[in-house]
DNA sequence: ACCCAGGGTAACT
DNA sequence: AGTTACCATGGG
């Protein structure tokens, strides 16, 4: 608790939503404070009235983990502000502050080939055990276990954490990642249609996990995923499509229009 | 007990 | 090319 890195806080962020909006799985709120792990770091952290302080942190990790984990070197305010669509005006202004965070590729692989056809507490609760049997660090704390171990468990290993038919897919994203067949440092480097064949070649991962990957993983901020929630907002407010504002930047205003849609259901 | 969940696959027309 | 049963599990 020595160190802490306390930052102003930046424009359109909130620390809250951006973390329970259902992009990623691992943060828990208790007495104030978040607690989660990224790139094999621990944090705690927390949203006073004026500023973000990451306890136990060092300047240097702000700086080379958090500082992009948390994207803070997009202009939210500029890509919002410039959304001129009534649904997305009352989207951003009801749930302003949402980011997309920057995960690491194959945790946000696995845990959306591990969201489907699912519900988020329970895809919270098998990557709490996948990452308690399988992960490294302290008890609670464990890292996201990597695409090297993952590749060499069976079926049978993945069993205690319950994942159902999804077990399968999870070894086979694994084993396709360690042997190259999918390659991330391409998917990173080239234009997203690329990944989207890549990551399909996994078994069990098709369009909308591809497109979470892309998201969220690699921060294609155009990857636009379409699950229930954003089938329904589609046909009930855009039936011909995404209005023009948000070319570019689909994958933001759906974390918008996902989040704002699950809250407002009758 | 029932319906549904940040879907995808394979087997049908 | 466009439907549809089925997949494994458990939250609400």
């Amino acid at each position: 608790m020595n160190n802490c890195y306390r930052l102003p806080c930046p424009p359109s962020f909130n620390l809250g939503l951006s973390l329970d909006c259902g992009q990623a799985f691992r943060w828990h709120f208790k007495d104030e404070k978040w607690y989660g792990i990224a790139f094999g770091k621990p944090l705690t952290v927390q949203q006073t009235n004026d500023e973000i302080i990451f306890y136990d942190c060092t300047e240097s990790d702000f700086n080379n983990i958090w500082k992009d984990y948390f994207d803070f070197n997009l202009d939210y305010e500029k890509i919002l502000s410039s959304y001129d669509d009534e649904h997305l005006i009352t989207a951003v202004n009801e749930y302003n502050g949402i980011r997309i965070l920057r995960q690491e590729p194959w945790e946000a692989l696995c845990s959306f080939i591990i969201s489907q056809n699912n519900n988020i507490p329970r895809i919270k609760g098998i990557i709490e055990r996948l990452c308690e049997q399988f992960g490294d660090g302290d008890t609670g704390k464990k890292t996201f276990p990597s695409a090297e171990v993952i590749s060499k468990l069976s079926v049978e290993d993945l069993a205690p954490i319950r994942a159902g038919f999804r077990a399968k897919y999870i070894i086979d994203a694994a084993q396709k990642v360690v042997s190259g067949d999918v390659n991330f440092a391409e998917i990173e480097k080239n234009p997203i249609d690329f990944g989207r064949e890549e990551l399909q070649k996994i078994k069990g991962v098709g369009a909308k996990v591809a497109e979470c990957t892309l998201l969220y993983g690699f921060h294609k901020i155009e990857a636009f995923p379409i699950d229930v929630w954003v089938k329904r907002i589609m046909a009930e407010m855009y039936p011909n499509g995404l209005p023009e504002c948000t070319k570019g930047t689909e994958g933001i205003a759906q974390q918008y229009l996902f989040h704002w849609r699950r809250m407002n259901d009758r």
